[in-house]
DNA sequence: TATCTGTATCGACGTGCATCGATATGCATC
DNA sequence: GATGCATATCGATGCACGTCGATACAGATA
């Protein structure tokens, strides 16, 4: 909804943690964010946001099940068996994961498939690299 | 409370994830766990409970502080301060980051200091590489 | 247009969690 | 032992979130 940066697609995170200014520079410099410097009160919230749709586990198994997914991509009927949750909770689950940036939705007639998004994975990753 | 292996030094997500079987043995493996397949119900709740514990803009902020920190550690009095947090709360947070494994506590005569577990953050770390 | 199927939204319910004041514990000093 | 300080635990409160049934929407087919 708010769009605090001119970059940002859809990508809170990456603009919520210092991941790289101008006195950064290295292409492969494994530990920029959460453990590089104090964080704001924004930045912090904007981390904990993408960490707090990680934090349960029938979208931890989503993310799992779509990278094991041999199209790396799943529709919503292929969670529906694994996870034995009602049809509006995946459903939830899986706009929680694509509001924080993890996932991305395309439709193809009547069938919505969902792809990770490894931007975000990469940033996360990059982030709790002590 | 549950010791399920016979290994983890309070690291649960560490036999939560099957971050390493030996069929993988690279030492430089950057992509073992939650994109590494289907993840059972247990090893999701375990994963998911780790990420629940950085779920928390203070507890974020608590983890960075940490880190900048030049002897790599803080005790509670630090975070008092920047957090405007009553001391019970950060006490709390203090307890899930600690339980979670991302934390290890020391005490130095009335002081309790708090240290990163570098090993948990990796593992964190690795679990997220796309 | 009518109908069927797959997916998303709505509304409500129950649980979990962040927060804080009051209080307890641990440690040092007197 | 008594006092003081730093930290941890307890109990209560208010809000956020996971869950699901009912329902709405979108696309395909006839």
């Amino acid at each position: 909804m708010d769009a605090t940066t001119t970059v940002s697609h859809a990508l809170p995170l990456l603009d919520a943690i210092p991941q790289g200014g101008p006195d950064q520079g290295g292409p492969e410099a494994c530990c920029p964010p959460i453990l590089g410097g104090v964080l704001t009160e924004a930045q912090a919230q904007q981390a904990a946001r993408v960490f707090k749709a990680l934090a349960d586990p029938a979208r931890v198994r989503i993310l799992s099940i779509i990278a094991a997914a041999e199209a790396q991509e799943s529709c919503v009927c292929d969670f529906t068996d694994v996870l034995d949750l009602a049809q509006p909770t995946i459903s939830h689950h899986l706009k929680v994961l694509k509001d924080a940036g993890l996932l991305e939705r395309e439709r193809r007639g009547s069938w919505a498939y969902y792809r990770l998004r490894p931007e975000t994975l990469s940033v996360l990753s990059l982030a709790l690299c002590p």
